[in-house]
DNA sequence: CCGTCACATGAACGCATGAGCATGTGTAGG
DNA sequence: CCTACACATGCTCATGCGTTCATGTGACGG
């Protein structure tokens, strides 16, 4: 496979800082049980309950990971009576899910070609 | 600003086995070392021993880190001489790097606004 | 009030993983 | 050959992280 050539890159160096804080959102996509949680909510908004039911975890553990996404801000809740709904934060974050799928698949059949 | 994303998705419902391949190939870009070194290689192909020196981390842990790498199909060695140069497997690798950290960066920002 | 439903939170456990250490493999030079 | 250089690899350990168990909080119904 040849390299496409030279893309004339301005872009700075990537710095220990920025690495890191790029790493930690990065996590939230990094594990199947948040990218469950998470392309069920790319359909649209859920319960809690909606999205135990959808992602076949415990309520327990989807709370735990609601939570670490909130922190990251990808995802908002909001209270309804005794439930609360989940939503992505915004297209933006959809955006973001469908491109890491995307690529990872890509970037996965490339690998399959290799061999 | 902002385009409002106007995604028709008819994209099917992200299934388990499709989420544990997606969150394996994102955790390559889920560690600062690993982020570094790949941010490294996108400037352009180096040796072990330049990694080594631009992200200021251990020979062997710059190799293992490397080996997940190339098993995961995103980076290529090849020996030349003594050393062996490393490089991103295509175009499309540096792509990916270039849309997480964008988007990483733009969804820690909309975290910061938010409080 | 009291029980129950819908979640959240705290603590503890088990497994995966990143880094360090020592050593192995391959290559060039003398 | 023998040594030195440039990486790779197996092993081990410490740490982190995700899940589970148990319990807490807040909102409705009776």
């Amino acid at each position: 496979m040849g390299h496409a050539g030279e893309q004339a890159v301005t872009r700075a160096r990537l710095d220990p800082a920025t690495a890191q804080e790029v790493a930690e959102t990065l996590q939230a996509l990094a594990t199947p049980s948040r990218l469950l949680i998470l392309g069920r909510l790319r359909e649209g908004p859920a319960t809690v309950g909606e999205i135990v039911e959808s992602v076949a975890m415990a309520q327990s553990a989807v709370s735990h990971q609601l939570r670490l996404l909130r922190h990251l801000g990808l995802v908002t809740g909001t209270r309804a009576g005794r439930s609360v709904t989940y939503a992505l934060h915004d297209d933006h974050v959809a955006a973001l899910l469908d491109q890491a799928v995307h690529h990872a698949e890509h970037v996965r059949l490339g690998l399959r070609e290799r061999a």
